[in-house]
DNA sequence: AGACTCCTTTCGCTCAGTGAAAGGGTTCGC
DNA sequence: GCGAACCCTTTCACTGAGCGAAAGGAGTCT
């Protein structure tokens, strides 16, 4: 930038980003000061850069005083090939297990020791969920997340098992009861979860091998329901059914 | 920016911008040089920007030298409140309206004077689609933009009617067709096209109402089929009861 | 009425940003 | 094989765009 920097090295474009980048999952809203704490910048620095990214259409503010991301930042997003086969492939069995089960459903990946959420069809029943497309969590506390970090290389496991945060009261934060879990998920194809992320939210979840079978694991599809007392055999045949039928479509 | 500027006035964060709207649906991967000129910037600067963007991870850089828009822009985007209030309410509906046709559906607002896609179910049948989840098209050449222009206010329909460009040779063109069009569009409660957006494609939608019955039109919903001969009323009829659903969820 | 928060504006300093020019590396056509 | 036409990358001297401390409202608590 110019003149009287107090951090040199930070050009312009980090510092924009690092405004864009200070929204997540959980602040969608922001105020300036906000803002401006998040991407650790001078507050009259934020509101310069801010008012800029505001007439560039990337952020708008809302009459409260509150920025949020803008439609047109959205529309780019979009166009990010985010595992593009995958989900265009899945979208029809998410539908099928939707259907089947009358659950919230998702699609994820694992990206380095976190789940990514690919996509998610919200169920009828009021469980709490907290994941939205595109958020992210940690592996050990979620279905789908359990499977993948399952389903890993060493490195990542030891990576994640690092870090077992607790979430709730529920949360596995032992490694080696963590090891026993994912050798038997390992075993039986499937993972759960019971109140592990979110109090009231049990969850079932089945690996995505590609090329059906025995090919490598690239995704999980997972559901979240009140209780698995009932039915989890009638919950995981039909997840392994559309797993199956979308690792074979994977081709 | 400093120094030897071509274009005073233009700031970094505008630059940086013009590089990120760059993408569109049709230029999802773009070179430098495109970048550059799309975003009218100096090919050093734009090589220069464009190399903070990717040390920023707003941009990606393909092994082919193609820039594409990176996953973390993609969850950025997917924080902006886009219609969620309605895109939740009706996401069952598009399901059931899916499950009874197997077509491509389609939920869409009006910006302006274009179709803004809300969301999109694929169909089975091989049917040629343009639109995608957050891109715009001519109102005049599809079954949800007619819907939705039916509906607009006068000066959106003058507009509108100034510019009917033609996209196909089916492609309404004549203000006048168009006006009866609109009419019959408000006297029977659905749009249909025939091939005037894209050959091989035809559509049917009807109008969504806040508050379902008499209340204002917020959206359309439509569905793209190879044909309309065969049963043009049954899928006006899915339609019209998936529509009725959402109007009257909105509340 | 004092002490918080928040947002906005000013203003002189200066280095980050600029882009013409030049240098490589392809891939064409002939 | 030899230009011509693309790409992309790097250099470099100039300078005004960007910076942020400081100060000034405008609310909202205690």
């Amino acid at each position: 930038m110019a003149g009287n920097t107090s951090v040199p090295g930070a050009s312009v474009v980090s510092r924009s980003l690092a405004l864009l980048f200070a929204f997540d999952d959980q602040h969608r809203r922001l105020t300036l000061s906000e803002l401006a704490r998040r991407a650790d910048l001078p507050l009259p620095t934020a509101y310069r850069l801010v008012g800029e990214l505001v007439a560039g259409g990337a952020l708008v503010r809302r009459g409260s005083g509150e920025y949020v991301v803008a439609r047109r930042l959205w529309q780019v997003g979009l166009l990010a090939p985010v595992e593009t086969g995958l989900r265009e492939v899945a979208a029809p069995f998410l539908n099928d297990i939707h259907a089947a089960t009358r659950a919230t459903v998702h699609l994820a990946v694992r990206e380095r020791t976190e789940v990514l959420y690919l996509e998610r069809l919200s169920g009828r029943a009021s469980v709490p969920v907290v994941s939205t497309v595109g958020s992210r969590l940690p592996l050990h506390a979620t279905g789908v997340g359990k499977v993948l970090l399952a389903h890993a290389p060493d490195d990542v496991v030891e990576a994640a098992l690092a870090q077992l945060g607790r979430v709730t009261p529920y949360t596995v934060t032992q490694p080696a009861r963590m090891r026993e879990q994912l050798d038997r998920i390992r075993r039986d194809g499937y993972a759960t979860t019971v109140e592990e992320m979110t109090l009231g939210a049990c969850s079932v979840a089945v690996p995505i091998r590609a090329g059906g079978a025995e090919g490598r694991v690239v995704a999980a599809v997972g559901i979240v329901v009140p209780s698995l007392k009932r039915d989890r055999p009638r919950l995981v045949a039909a997840l392994q059914v559309a797993a199956q039928g979308i690792g074979r479509s994977l081709g």
